[in-house]
DNA sequence: TTGTAAGCGTTATCAC
DNA sequence: GTGATAACGCTTACAA
């Protein structure tokens, strides 16, 4: 591979000089810029990116550590983020942590070893003394001190979907799904929200005898078994909101399975906006983010912090989607 | 940030022996280690791994250069990938290329400028003079001269595709979907051995009219609109064979909003595995392929390529998963 | 406008 | 066992 000095010396300029144009920057004339560009092309010069990491100490690469890419909706969102920050120069590195916290110490390391710029934290352990604070971070759902966060709007969704059982004339409520996973399953992070929009809005309409179950998410799938045993203990429910549509497809299997319908006797919400890949039956009602407006504030605040521009933490509106199963 | 010389010069040592004792290569006296240990322990030191890539010129990041990781077989494999390359040290960036030739460009070129060690390409385009064979680069359902090859055996499944509509009595063939997408269409991939293998194996039972449909999948999606027209065209076919699961879901759909029924008016072989991400009605019949043998077959050769072993191509089996569809 | 030279933080060679 | 020192290939003052 040629290098910066063999196209100086073929070119018969300094490696300055060279430097110079294919950065474009600084004085270089025409006739040897034109040159330098010629003997660029016949010796096929490619300049060195970490080399150029080397002497800039940064090279435009930012990892998105995540539960699992698998998983439609942070799929979809890892998606919008690679085609921003691919408009921007930069480049996506991709870090499933299986919510395994010796998974992410590993990958959060990289921002102190100079292996990445930034970092796009999505846990729900709690990792907060790992976190380098003095490095572009943008947490995503959850909270950690001093490090800007983006997440959708859940209060407002759990309100919302409070308002649509409401406005079907359900009667008995249920929440289910809980917010705290991993390693560590004693955070709170901003999902946990879901549940008190929900809960307060019933409130203020009046309704307080509501089923909170929090149950532990493995994987964010909700077992069948657990669901039954659910179901046949709480009857007379008639309005549910889940805590994810994962956990909403869940419960609607096992609810059609005992022999009610959904949703003429029971009206089931998702969270996430009831996309899916390859649905050949119902679509679930649910409350939506959108991943692409999501991923665009992600990659303004990594960018801002990336330039030493002020980031300010942003919430993302959500909106209701509704399918089959209200 | 501590860099190597500070440790050395606060643990009165050189930098070659603090060199030493970080990567554990060499001799390095007792004493001496443990003098260093608790220096870069005291400072909080951590090697540079720009610095080290810059060196070593190698940099342990692999590529992944795909359509959608959005697509739920592509979003496994990726997955699997990943956790594969973590065991080896290794890092993954992912390149969504959308199909768009511009795009593989750019991230092809990172193997010319060192920016990632190796690539894995999933391509329909034909980018074959745009990559740089000197450098660790495998392909994946397609051909490439000088590149190794992982696929899955399509014709296999086509065969096995062929043999179960035989079994289950059908009379009437159809294969719909077409393998050539991108950019550049004219490109023959692995992927039409689908069709091959499913027709070879009908003729050999003495089915020679077959309803073969080359259709362009826009972003691997069977427009409803075409399936509706074809499905009023080819009114007596009574077995499909869909080259994806996508394809036979949209097929599907239409086939049952005309009023026929699935699996006992037509019966629906896919392609992929039948895994769905919260489907809540039929399950897809279909030929599977395994994201996880796949992933690792493509680790082995990426770091068999890094390291200089001999690589050879791989067919890895596929499956027959049996859903509601047939 | 252009060239020289000083880093950037490692690894590895080679004396001691 | 250990320590200088030379790469690695680039950007960027600073001089000319």
């Amino acid at each position: 591979m040629p290098n910066i000095k063999d196209v100086a010396k073929k070119a018969g300029v300094g490696i300055a000089t060279v430097s110079r144009v294919i950065n474009d920057s600084g004085y270089v004339k025409k006739e040897t810029r034109e040159k330098v560009e010629k003997v660029i092309m016949e010796i096929e010069y490619v300049p060195n990116e970490i080399a150029r990491s080397m002497t800039l100490q940064k090279n435009k690469i930012v990892a998105f550590i995540l539960p699992n890419s698998t998983h439609l909706f942070f799929g979809e969102l890892s998606y919008f983020v690679e085609q921003e920050l691919f408009e921007h120069g930069y480049k996506l590195m991709i870090c499933n942590s299986s919510e395994q916290i010796a998974k992410e110490i590993i990958y959060l390391e990289m921002l102190k070893n100079n292996r990445v710029d930034a970092v796009i934290l999505l846990t729900n352990n709690d990792v907060e003394s790992l976190i380098d604070k003095n490095r572009p971070v943008v947490s995503f759902d959850r909270r950690f001190e001093g490090v800007p966060y983006v997440a959708s709007d859940n209060y407002k969704g759990g309100v919302m979907a409070a308002e649509k059982l409401l406005e079907l004339g359900c009667k008995k409520f249920m929440f289910i799904g809980d917010d705290a996973q991993g390693d560590a399953s004693s955070v709170i992070t901003e999902v946990t929200n879901r549940r008190v929009g929900f809960n307060d809005c019933l409130n203020e309409h009046g309704v307080s005898d509501i089923v909170n179950i929090e149950y532990p998410l493995g994987d964010y799938i909700v077992s069948a078994d657990y669901v039954r045993e659910l179901m046949s203990e709480y009857k007379d429910v008639d309005g549910i909101f889940a805590i994810s549509d994962a956990a909403a497809a869940a419960v609607i299997e096992e609810i059609e399975l005992s022999g009610k319908r959904v949703p003429e006797d029971v009206k089931v919400i998702g969270f996430d906006g009831g996309r899916s890949f390859l649905n050949l039956g119902k679509k679930i009602s649910s409350i939506g983010q959108s991943p692409e407006l999501i991923a665009k504030a992600i990659c303004s605040t990594i960018l801002n912090l990336c330039n030493n521009k002020p980031v300010y933490d942003q919430i993302i509106p959500v909106y209701f989607f509704g399918g089959d199963t209200t």
